[in-house]
DNA sequence: TCCATTATCTGACTTTAGTCAGATAAAATG
DNA sequence: CATTTTATCTGACTAAAGTCAGATAATGGA
């Protein structure tokens, strides 16, 4: 890595930090520590929790956060109750107070935020909220991991849920996954197939599969990107892993088939090299077929 | 302000917060609490610093202080003498050992800038370097303050200073202070003039002068920029201001003069309406003379 | 039904960070 | 030279953050 370039980052690090780390002891002003302060927010942002996400998300023992939200109890900005379906767990939602603490904090962000635009001029303030966008965007676009995973398992589903509900509203006629041949996750596990997935902080942010279509051809389905993770690259991540997969496993050439309505996944087929061909299956959704030499 | 721009402020702060919060903790990979190796940072990098010096720059109390640095003497990491001149001030510095704990410091800095850059495609990593980077300045440019200070405050001579020591190495054939007119701090206090001090975050970072020339014209002079906080618009700032102040003040025309060798002041001035007019002190160092009227 | 597992809670800790009131000694001031 | 000020240190605190070992109760199979 160049010299240049790291010094860059570890400034921008050591400014930010500094800049930042004041921000937050702006929120101690409310009169809470810290702890509680970030336990407000993110159920505010959030709207209601089961415990074992919020541990994740805020990377707490059980014991610390059990009593985190004992002090907010005792403030009456939180209510705890029995998770539905599961005696064990338990969910944490904001009262009325709750979420009035919730908005003050929230005002104080605006406040935050405002104060660091407020010394700029328009022309300036324009860049420095370009320029947050961008390093925003390709610090999640780095952050994103790829890896094959069980495409049984909860988070694989949801992403294929997601991606199929997505297709149903953007089809003319809907989409039932079921019309559709070999959906079944055996279709997705070796070595009929491989299912990949993308997370961003362990969240999944998408997904894609390859299959085996004949004895060295290779079929890319099923890749997509969750909304909010857009724009990151994650689909271009995914059939770049896709295809070095493909190439890894023998095959001579990968073929894929897409709707006319999914304009923005043409367009990246053609950039990539992919050439139409004919109608090689009888998937009812597809209007185009593409191919690609390994 | 409008919301999208607060929006982004906000989200990138969210961000930036967790990923560097994420970073920090890998500091204590090193077996060595936050504030100890804060400590040994901040005197890798300076070299070594007296304890009034290193409390401001930490923000600790003299209590806290000085048990982070019995607590690294202990590890035999650094060394505290008495300062010489002041037999009550002390100055600490790193030892051999202190050196080397520093330098492993600055490798994991080095790790964590590689692993922000290393998922990044070529391309990518020049835009996030490069937006990192006006982040980074439109920050900074963000948090400097002006305000009328005494000239003969310790910061406002070692403004001065710096600004007489940069046009003896740049004008060809030196600079003597001596050698002009009215240099004394008298010159630069009301109602004779005004002394203009630019801090970023408590530091000097440069200066400027109005001082009344005629009844109803004003001079701008010593108008200076640290050079650590070049390309911020440190110098414009100034400007801006004391212009404002001569408008205040009642002056009809601002007038000031330069050195031929002073490329980038020139282009300021003209690019800000100043327009050239016939001598009008008599600076041995002035080659130009400009002005405009408010 | 029994037993291992899971989710949360409680009590008893430790470490870190930070504050505050003197104590001590050198320096500056009159 | 006496007095005040300044720079640092020490002891005695507190609050926050975090850890760990059970305790308790619901769940999910065998």
């Amino acid at each position: 890595m160049e010299r240049e370039a790291l010094d860059q980052v570890r400034r921008f690090n050591r400014l930010v930090s500094r800049r930042i780390g004041a921000l937050e002891d702006s929120y101690l002003a409310r009169g809470r520590p810290l702890g509680q302060a970030r336990l407000v927010w993110e159920l505010g942002a959030a709207g209601g929790l089961d415990l074992q996400h919020l541990r994740a998300i805020l990377g707490v023992d059980s014991g610390y956060l059990s009593r985190l939200l004992r002090a907010l109890e005792e403030q009456g900005l939180v209510e705890t109750s029995v998770k539905s379906g599961d005696g064990r767990a338990r969910v944490v939602s904001l009262t009325g107070a709750g979420i009035a603490e919730y908005r003050a904090y929230e005002a104080l962000s605006d406040e935050q935020a405002g104060g660091v635009l407020a010394p700029l001029d328009a022309q300036r303030r324009t860049r420095l909220v370009q320029a947050m966008g961008e390093v925003e965007r390709l610090l999640r676009a780095a952050s994103i991991d790829l890896s094959l995973e069980d495409a049984q398992s909860g988070d694989a589903r949801h992403c294929l849920q997601s991606y199929y509900a997505e297709l149903a509203e953007r089809f003319e006629n809907g989409f039932d996954p079921h019309a559709v041949a070999n959906f079944e996750p055996s279709e997705m596990t070796p070595p009929k197939g491989w299912f990949l997935m993308a997370r961003e902080e362990g969240l999944p942010v998408g997904c894609g599969v390859l299959k085996r279509l004949e004895e060295d051809v290779g079929e890319i389905k099923r890749v997509w990107t969750a909304p909010a993770a857009r724009g990151l690259g994650v689909a271009t991540a995914i059939m770049d892993r896709l295809e070095a997969l493909a190439a890894e496993a023998g095959f001579a050439a990968v073929r894929l088939d897409t709707n006319g309505a999914l304009v923005e996944a043409q367009a990246m087929y053609t950039r990539r090299g992919y050439h139409p061909i004919p109608r090689y299956n009888d998937n009812p959704y597809a209007q185009h077929w593409f191919e690609k030499a390994m």
